[in-house]
DNA sequence: AGCACGCCGACT
DNA sequence: GTCGGCGTGCTC
């Protein structure tokens, strides 16, 4: 019986990162179990948080009063034994609190709303009543809060006794109901009803029977509407003769797109494995079978069934009774892949994925708590699905970098996966044409098993890519986005009906308004960025703060009309190629034309059903579109990524350029990829030319090695930011002089350094990056310097730790 | 985060 | 003399 219990509130700061204990009041004994959620005082006065049950009846020094649990938010726990211990594991591995790792884990709704609330306890000036409280005898005070005038006037009245501050915990966790049926009496009380009915009351008569036929049960109406042929208004009547009551069923919202399928629907066989496939697929069977918590790389070339032997390994995870998990980056979360999975799997698969509103992600993830889905495929948070006996749990794409989150808890999902292997004795496979460098070292390493498929499915050889040498195309016709190579191929797919996609590598490209006469470049006043120009919106925005302003008309330095806009946006290639091929028709897909929910499925299934003739846009199609249709691909600008002040502006331009030269030629037809630059003897390209991964891997660790850097390194980013630029640049010195002192001689300190940007949000950024092999004073040392410099106002320097960053701008 | 306590300037 | 500015420290 619990008498105490450990909590972590809902206080996101480094002073309040650890759990308060709290006593179990009697009317709750037996009641609290580890991982629910509890209100709990917190603080003077009757402050209340939400809290996280991490532990029971452990002692405590605290000498003080204990406070007592004020209620319980739930009748079952929402987060299990397995995914409490990795929720402390990752605040750890992150530097994170607790309470932040916690709730990245669950679904918002399960977020509870704390608000604070004003009541009029005694009589107050009737003027009062009418302005600030409009009449009512409460007020949400976060209405108010930014009128210094109101809250002065609401402190001094609280002052006097004439009103009070109260909290309100409100959990917005909301199942989704529906209006059922259920008969109030038994058979023989029913015939009984029936008796007293008009000869000519039919519709009551059926009603009975039917009734009848549902005794003991609860259906939702608008079945019982369907099955028994009735009218709503009969069953009003059958309420109003007591015969029967309406009662709310929970129902789970559906996410368009993911009906459910129909109950006699025939799942999809599986395919035959090639011997390769087969192969791979025995090995990782035999470690699902065996409970081996081991990490396989899958690395296959596009079109060689990768995700074949994902399904057949779900399947063989299923058959043993147990679990499995599925990641795919969010940009290629696309229906092709999840109907996939769902065609074979039907309603054991719960999908996880940016477009599902709160309450759909919250039913989702209800399904999978409550066992009644068995295969999880999602997007990176999806690695924290309430699992339980996982068998299986596969990274799709692994090398992508959207599986590391760039904001706090600064997580990868590839990490992450391995400790649930690990937890429930199951192995990881992680797949990739592309395998990220550090994956394929350890892969070498004999860390990771590597499982390769070199053979494409339909034995058809990739499609040839042709680079074509930008520079003397400019010398010759000026700016232009388009090579007359690219231009013949256009036309010509154009003529013979096929179809073609261009992608626009916007990597690293600001696009800026600038003022031709005196230079001038529109910046953001907060940051130190330059503004973009949104032509829906008709405004400049900061990307990073979200500033927004009027398009200029004249150069707000120097007056001049001639402020104009540059850099390549897909807007801008779109009507360069409208003027040079007039009669095509064009998709543009970017971030403005996908921005509403369900335009970027839409706009892909107008280009399937060929409503156009060119699908052009930024790095969102170079990913698992299938488009048998289209057999000609062209990347516009290969090498704009490579520039950029990033050790792994290689490796990325090579995936890219793999990716997308993927997408030609899918099925009969012969596809080819044009690729554009105006560094054709660059390796990453000239290997992406080759389709020569082997190449590219050993090129790059060839020079990761010489600069030091990862694979053969680990690093971890600080960084520091002030209002004034000097204070963050001193505290940061005086970081590294720490680290210096007491890290290891093999651990190397770079910086600090200003960021690349280095203002953003009217703050300034300085950073350290420490690479590092292995260095045992390093974890502990951080964490050190994270509690001293625990920030407690905007006046603070803030610091930020990010382990194994993706960037280092 | 939110709230109280506490120590210095401009006011009924 | 007091009201209230926000720096500092604590929350089981």
């Amino acid at each position: 019986m619990a008498q105490l219990a450990q909590v972590i509130v809902d206080v996101p700061t480094m002073q309040t990162n650890r759990p308060y204990t709290y006593q179990v009041p009697t009317r709750l004994e037996n009641q609290v179990k580890l991982g629910m959620r509890v209100v709990v005082p917190f603080g003077n006065g009757k402050r209340q948080v939400q809290g996280f049950v991490v532990g029971l009846d452990q002692p405590t020094k605290y000498n003080g009063q204990l406070k007592a649990i004020d209620a319980l938010m739930d009748l079952q726990p929402v987060i299990g034994d397995e995914l409490l211990r990795l929720s402390k594991w990752l605040a750890d591995q992150t530097y994170s609190f607790w309470i932040s790792s916690i709730y990245t884990m669950l679904p918002n709704m399960l977020k509870a709303k704390s608000t604070r609330v004003v009541k009029i306890v005694d009589e107050v000036d009737e003027r009062v009543t009418f302005d600030v409280f409009h009449g009512k005898d409460e007020l949400d005070f976060a209405t108010v809060q930014s009128n210094p005038q109101i809250v002065s006037l609401l402190l001094k009245l609280q002052k006097r006794g004439k009103v009070r501050f109260e909290y309100v915990v409100a959990d917005k966790a909301k199942a989704k109901t529906t209006v059922g049926i259920r008969p109030q009496l038994n058979f023989e009380e029913l015939e009984e009803a029936r008796t007293s009915l008009h000869a000519n009351a039919r519709a009551q008569n059926r009603l009975l029977s039917y009734l009848q036929s549902i005794v003991g049960k609860t259906i939702k109406q608008a079945d019982a509407e369907r099955i028994s042929g009735l009218k709503a208004a009969t069953f009003n009547t059958g309420v109003q003769k007591g015969w029967l009551t309406k009662v709310p069923i929970e129902v789970y919202r559906t996410p368009l797109g993911q009906e459910p399928l129909p109950d006699d629907h025939h799942l999809a066989k599986p395919l035959a494995l090639n011997d390769e496939q087969q192969a791979a697929a025995d090995k990782i069977e035999q470690a699902i079978d065996d409970s081996q918590s081991r990490v396989f790389l899958l690395e296959g070339v596009t079109g060689s069934g990768k995700t074949e032997v994902y399904l057949q390994s779900i399947a063989k995870a299923l058959q043993n009774h147990k679990t499995a998990l599925m990641l795919v980056p969010e940009i290629s979360l696309t229906p092709q892949i999840v109907n996939r999975v769902r065609r074979r799997f039907g309603s054991k698969v719960a999908v996880l994925h940016s477009g599902l509103s709160a309450g759909e992600r919250f039913d989702e993830w209800r399904r999978i708590n409550r066992g009644e889905a068995q295969v999880v495929v999602g997007a990176r948070s999806a690695i924290f699905a309430p699992l339980t006996n996982i068998g299986v749990i596969i990274l799709d794409e692994e090398h992508e970098s959207s599986y590391k989150q760039d904001e706090a808890p600064r997580y990868h999902a590839r990490e992450v996966a391995k400790w649930r292997g690990k937890y429930n004795d199951a192995p990881i496979v992680l797949g990739s044409a592309t395998p990220s460098l550090e994956s394929r070292a350890r892969a070498m390493k004999g860390v990771y098993q590597l499982l390769q498929l070199k053979h494409r499915v339909n034995k058809r050889p990739l499609p040839p890519i042709k680079v074509v040498d930008m520079r003397p195309e400019i010398k010759e016709r000026g700016e232009s986005n388009f090579s007359r190579e690219l231009l013949t191929k256009l036309t010509d797919r154009l003529a013979k009906n096929e179809q073609s996609i261009l992608m626009l590598n916007r990597r690293g490209f600001s696009s800026f308004m600038m003022c031709r006469d005196c230079g001038e470049v529109l910046k953001c006043p907060n940051c130190d960025i330059s503004l973009t120009l949104h032509m829906d919106s008709h405004t400049m925005k900061c990307h990073y703060c979200g500033h927004e302003e009027p398009i200029p008309r004249f150069c707000p330095h120097c007056g001049s009309r001639e402020i104009r806009y540059y850099g390549t946006g897909t807007e801008k290639v779109e009507r360069e190629l409208t003027s040079l091929i007039p009669q095509a028709r064009i998709i543009r897909m970017d971030v403005d034309t996908t921005r509403r929910k369900g335009m970027h499925e839409k706009l892909l299934r107008q280009f399937g059903q060929h409503q156009a003739d060119i699908l052009l846009g930024t790095q969102m199609i170079a990913k698992g579109l299938d488009f048998p249709n289209v057999t000609l691909v062209g990347v516009l600008n290969a090498d704009t990524g490579l520039g950029l002040p990033d050790f792994r502006s290689s490796e990325r331009t090579f995936d890219l350029l793999s990716q997308v030269s993927g997408r030609a030629g899918r099925a009969d037809k012969k596809g080819e990829v044009v690729i554009q630059t105006y560094n054709p003897d660059h390796y990453a390209i000239q290997f992406a030319q080759k389709n020569d991964y082997e190449g590219f891997f050993k090129r790059e660790m060839t020079l990761r090695h010489q600069a030091g850097y990862p694979p053969y390194y680990f690093t971890v980013r600080l960084m520091a930011s002030h209002e004034d630029e000097a204070v963050a640049a001193r505290a940061m010195a005086q970081i590294k002089e720490q680290l210096t002192k007491s890290l290891m001689p093999s651990t190397i300190i770079l910086g600090p350094t200003p960021r690349a940007i280095a203002r953003m949000k009217r703050r300034y950024y300085y950073q350290i990056v420490i690479k590092y092999k292995q260095d045992q004073y390093l974890h502990s040392l951080l964490q050190k310097i994270l509690q001293e410099t625990q920030s407690k106002g905007k006046n603070d320097v803030q610091i930020s730790i990010d382990p194994d960053p993706q960037y280092f701008m």
